[in-house]
DNA sequence: AATCGCGCCTGACGGC
DNA sequence: TGCCGTCAGGCGCGAT
């Protein structure tokens, strides 16, 4: 399931091939994502050259000077560039087409994902606007966390997930970050001090950025962009790991869900 | 305002 | 072998 540094690694890899490219023609062969794509899409597309590809959030933004593309992976997808004649599997949904005969094509088997449009600034779209801040910058730190969680009775794990406070987290670093920081997903976000915090935000980054050096955190289906399957996983500590010894310590890793989701932890680690 | 639970969807997997 | 039930999971949204 792609998470940030998925989204992140696609964007990079995606971004040589789409810059300055002129859009040929959009081939939408299922619109019915998680929202249905607007039928509009092709029409501003063809004919724009692609001045920009942004990411926020899990959100990546392929701009033209007629607009926004904004597209999200959601579970299960991925983006690869292909040549434009190549066959069309079963979950390839849309293809944009070059004027150089390569292609993007969006692959999305669960079709969790979603492709909009928008016409001015991409970050004011209703999805983007209420998002917290990018876990990677500055404005991410331990005062910025510490304030948010002040009075928050929700579990820390659910506070870090939710992307109003801080995007891109989910639940794979989630879990990762936590067990890294020592922090049992289950406290109180607002009971949490502010060093142990301070360690959270510093985890959050390093599990980040890792996976985004490592090319991505792959499980399942993600594929790189450069269409061969994605494996370069880090090293997970408690995720997926539930009954297994924790490599810290010995002992047994914990599952137990949380708001649906699974979460994995060591109790003797964490605290 | 904060929190909870639902539902979208398909492939993988386990049981019989 | 084949069928079927269950699960995973991002995340917006409506309910509480």
């Amino acid at each position: 399931m792609p998470e940030l540094p998925e989204v992140e690694t696609t964007r990079l890899g995606i971004t040589p091939h789409l810059l300055n490219q002129s859009i040929a023609n959009v081939i939408v062969r299922q619109a019915k994502l998680r929202w249905t794509i607007p039928a509009s899409l092709a029409a501003k597309l063809i004919g724009q050259t692609i001045t920009a590809i942004d990411r926020r959030g899990k959100y990546l933004l392929i701009s033209t000077t007629n607009g926004t593309m904004i597209m999200h992976l959601g579970m299960s997808g991925s983006l690869r560039i292909v040549p434009a004649a190549t066959e069309s599997g079963k979950h390839d949904h849309v293809d944009i087409v070059l004027a150089n005969d390569s292609c993007l094509r969006l692959r999305d088997p669960r079709r969790f994902g979603a492709v909009l449009w928008q016409q001015n600034n991409p970050l004011q779209h209703k999805l983007l606007a209420k998002l917290g801040v990018e876990p990677l910058e500055h404005e991410f730190n331990g005062e910025y966390l510490f304030n948010a969680s002040r009075q928050r009775k929700i579990a820390i794990k659910q506070f870090i997930m939710n992307s109003h406070i801080v995007v891109g987290v989910g639940n794979i670093y989630a879990n990762e970050a936590l067990f890294l920081a020592g922090i049992r997903p289950t406290i109180a976000a607002g009971r949490i001090n502010r060093q142990r915090i301070d360690n959270l935000v510093t985890t959050i980054k390093n599990v980040l950025s890792k996976a985004i050096k490592a090319g991505g955190t792959t499980l399942r289906d993600f594929t790189a962009s450069d269409g061969k399957p994605g494996y370069f996983q880090q090293q997970l500590n408690v995720y997926n790991r539930n009954n297994e010894p924790c490599y810290q310590c010995g002992s047994t890793i914990i599952m137990r869900q949380q708001n649906q989701r699974a979460s994995y932890y060591c109790r003797h680690c964490q605290t």
